[in-house]
DNA sequence: ATTAGCACTCGCGATATGTGAGTGCTAACC
DNA sequence: GGTTAGCACTCACATATCGCGAGTGCTAAT
């Protein structure tokens, strides 16, 4: 069964899947033959068709239709028949300039990404914010708001931001926190919530409220398996004839409201370095059951964010993942050239 | 035409009105008979129907089919004919403690508020951040993160963190970098935009860059017309019968996800106090042709938020209103209680 | 190994038909 | 005058039927 094709049922898987995938419709002999490999009789490409279907990369919906690959049929076409696609020098730049022109606002990059890959493939896609495994306190600050409440404000060794208000029994002045934020950051930076919860070295009981407060803080983002999440191009997906059926369109969308895909399929990106495609059931989220993911992480050192597309099995691979390379590659730089 | 209606002209819409929103299909007197009216015959309620007809305030889809109403009727409706509903005293309990387990978290609770919006009501939700019309300069903070490069962060009126890089010529120090931050903290509070940039006081390099990196965010902030967005329910709202069709499903996909919507929404809604109801004409963005919106805003001052519904025509307008209305009271409630 | 020939399959779109919920109208009724 | 029974009429919807044609699988010839 598993035996090796000929180079001729490559052509034809290849044009099968390339015809398919431009098309959506079942690619019959005849087509290929008229489009593909004048030369050849219809016949000839019959044969070799019931060879790649007994072979399991290709089936037919009915009797009398033409191909489609199967899943087994698009991992084989990814992984020997594929030639890797580049993007233009145009595209390339553009993606350069865009993600330039919002340098300083690390906020909406991550955003930019994922509208980005969304357009430029045509899918959907999720991007999330880079996460460590476990939080480290870089820098902590203190604002007085109002007269007994004040913001607390850490930056974390991911590079992100985060608050939380802290509320006090006594009236608060600034100055006063000025001082507690000096010496905490003297002493604490770099560690984990544990260990500032623990630490004994608070004297006062405002001191002690900011440490509470500030474990309290770094322990959700721990706990929190929500970092902050982006996504786009829903709608590219729903145009889809793969999601033209109501149940489909609604599976999908649901799939996408929840926080939870995101960061799940986030880190099995993040495991391994380069980009990664996963067909079918190599997909293992249930929600996305019929679609394929091509993804990478982006970051650096142990804190890692990740970019994916999500379409339907019949995607342009190629396209997408030359896009995920090189859109990694330009936020990893840029992550570099941000934090440090 | 637009003469008075008769009380039972009048129950009669109520009744056509109560029965289409909760099945979908259109109206017969036989139903309204059989559901409502008991004691009446369905030939007495079809000249109301005629005379309802005549008005405007229901048709049908063609000649032999139930009655619709449309949207004057759904406005009549919403201001003379329907008992102002009620959110459940559980249902109460369990909003204002979810906004409460999270009441810490500045950033959550706006997303809260969408997702909350949608499972109550059944249908999408938009919610915006509080925005004001000028950013004004609350507190300022600068976090040194590479040698030449350092962290802005800004917490301006509106109560919200913004951040941006500022990198610099010369390396910087974290002590130098506070000193700084004390001076531009007494001497800037509650500035704008404006003033900062021409602000002459910064004595060195490094001042002068820090308040141009400073009027630089703030005029992004300013200029950007694009709080931050939250939404949730789509799904919901594909599973209706209006959304049925693919292009309707894809249309209103596609307005979902340009943030503009939110924000335009939100700006209509900001202007009054209240619970604001538009329906068919009354909504103004085409991309939302067949909805109807309930909303209102949240917070105080000059600081304004929005939440709203997004629905078809064909809504629990009751529910809608009822859940705004608490829900924007809660908010404000704890948007008072955190930044004061 | 390749190809021409051919009978066979079956989804798809077009057409026809029956059904029934619901209407509009008229005339009788209270 | 408002209400109601009676009745012919309308029209979307579901179901059944049918022809078309793209495409197959098999066989036998090259």
């Amino acid at each position: 069964m598993d035996r090796e094709l000929t180079e001729r049922q490559q052509a034809v898987l290849r044009m099968i899947v390339a015809e398919y995938v431009a098309t959506a419709v079942p690619v019959g002999s005849g087509t290929i033959v008229r489009k593909y490999a004048p030369g050849v009789s219809p016949a000839t490409v019959r044969n070799d068709m019931v060879t790649l279907a007994s072979a399991g990369y290709v089936y037919h919906p009915h009797t009398s239709a033409g191909r489609i690959p199967s899943d087994k049929g698009y991992q084989y076409y990814v992984r020997h028949l594929m030639q890797p696609g580049e993007l233009s020098a145009d595209e390339k730049r553009m993606i350069v300039h865009l993600f330039h022109q919002i340098e300083r606002d690390l906020g909406q990059w991550v955003q930019l990404a994922a509208t980005l890959l969304a357009q430029m493939t045509g899918n959907a896609a999720l991007v999330t914010a880079p996460r460590v495994a476990r939080a480290e306190l870089q820098h902590l600050e203190l604002i007085a708001t109002q007269e007994r409440s004040a913001l607390l404000i850490a930056l974390l060794g991911e590079g992100m931001l985060h608050q939380q208000l802290l509320v006090h029994s006594e009236p608060l002045r600034q100055e006063e926190l000025d001082q507690i934020v000096r010496r905490f950051n003297q002493t604490l930076r770099g560690r984990a919530a544990e260990e500032i919860a623990e630490w004994d070295g608070a004297r006062t009981d405002l001191e002690r409220a900011v440490r509470d407060c500030l474990a309290e803080l770094m322990m959700r983002v721990d706990r929190q398996a929500v970092p902050r999440v982006w996504q786009a191009g829903l709608s590219l997906l729903l145009a889809q004839p793969e999601f033209a059926s109501r149940e489909k369109a609604q599976e999908i969308t649901r799939a996408f409201e929840q926080p939870t895909l995101a960061v799940e399929v986030a880190d099995a990106l993040i495991e391994y370095p380069g980009v990664r495609v996963m067909i079918g059931d190599e997909v293992r989220w249930s929600v996305l059951r019929g679609c394929a993911v091509v993804g990478a992480r982006y970051g650096a050192d142990r804190r890692w964010g990740a970019i994916a597309v999500v379409g339907p099995t019949r995607m342009r691979y190629d396209r997408a993942i030359a896009t995920i390379q090189y859109v990694s590659e330009v936020m990893t730089d840029l992550w570099a050239k941000l934090c440090g």
